[in-house]
DNA sequence: CTGTTAACCTGAGTGC
DNA sequence: TGCACTCAGGTTAACA
């Protein structure tokens, strides 16, 4: 479920609570997530400290006093909170961090599609990290770059911004939010897309993600930030989970069909 | 190279 | 109730 908001919300909520106090315990109880766990972990975290909370697109990085980097991702249906030890761990409460302070940092993925691994390299360079492209809220990221960055690209503008090679964040929610607040049509080849457009187009994933941000994310199913409070975005979704339903512009029906296997929402008479 | 598709896995919801 | 079926926030690997 997490998008970029999502993450975000989870890292700083948990940041205050991991930072800075020794791990005492790892306990692994499953190991097969995307990829394997590394079983060594929970000998050889334990008595190590986090330094930092990073984030890089949907990635959460969490520095190891020893040099290591946990690149921890939350997959399809991923979160974290911060637990009492004397909590149960439920049927997909996978993975468990504990802390001097006697908190637990508890991972849950019902699906497993998420990552937990470390690297003693640069994160930065990791295999997952480098091929990324700019974090949406930066200044990197811009129209220009939209323009220039799709020119000839023939793929429909909504598959092309969801590609974390073009930026990174914009997951099929913000896709569609973005694409109906600047009026593109999502099946619009991205090469074909004017300049003001990509401003546009710019401005408003900027805008869309940022004011998530401060809501707590978007909860759908089961999401809940680092401090188990539930977001408030959903509640303002224009388009997304609305397919049939009458456009907020101008009444007529939403249309929802997929596109590369992806629910996609729009309004053909406001979107082209 | 670009672009599309299948795959990973479980649970919730729907229709019969 | 139960069963069969569809769909779900992400990403990579394997294709054409």
């Amino acid at each position: 479920m997490p998008e970029l908001p999502e993450v975000e919300t989870t890292r700083r909520g948990i940041a205050p609570h991991i930072l800075h106090h020794p791990i005492t315990a790892v306990t692994l109880r499953h190991t097969q997530l995307r990829w394997p766990i590394d079983k060594a972990l929970s000998r050889n975290l334990p008595g190590r400290t986090l330094v930092r909370a990073d984030r890089r697109g949907k990635y959460l990085l969490l520095a190891v006093d020893d040099g290591r980097t946990l690149i921890w991702h939350l997959g399809m249906s991923g979160s974290l909170r911060i637990v009492e030890p004397t909590e149960p761990p439920g049927k997909h409460d996978h993975i468990d961090l504990r802390f001097a302070h006697g908190r637990v940092l508890r991972y849950h993925d019902p699906r497993r599609f998420g990552a937990f691994l470390a690297t003693a390299d640069d994160p930065a360079q990791h295999a997952l990290i480098c091929h990324l492209g700019p974090e949406p809220l930066t200044d990197d990221f811009n129209g220009e770059y939209l323009y220039e960055r799709s020119r000839k690209r023939s793929t429909a503008v909504k598959s092309w911004i969801m590609d974390s090679r073009v930026v990174v964040g914009v997951g099929n929610i913000y896709a569609n939010e973005s694409l109906f607040l600047a009026k593109i049509h999502p099946l619009r080849a991205a090469g074909k897309l004017t300049r003001p457009a990509c401003h546009r187009l710019a401005d408003i994933i900027k805008a869309v993600l940022a004011r998530s941000i401060t809501q707590g994310g978007t909860t759908l199913r089961d999401f809940v930030g680092g401090d188990g409070k539930p977001g408030y975005f959903a509640q303002q979704l224009n388009v997304y989970g609305r397919g049939g339903e009458p456009c907020p512009v101008c009444s007529k029906p939403l249309t929802e069909k997929p596109l590369s296997q992806r629910t996609t929402v729009y309004c053909t008479h406001c979107q082209n």
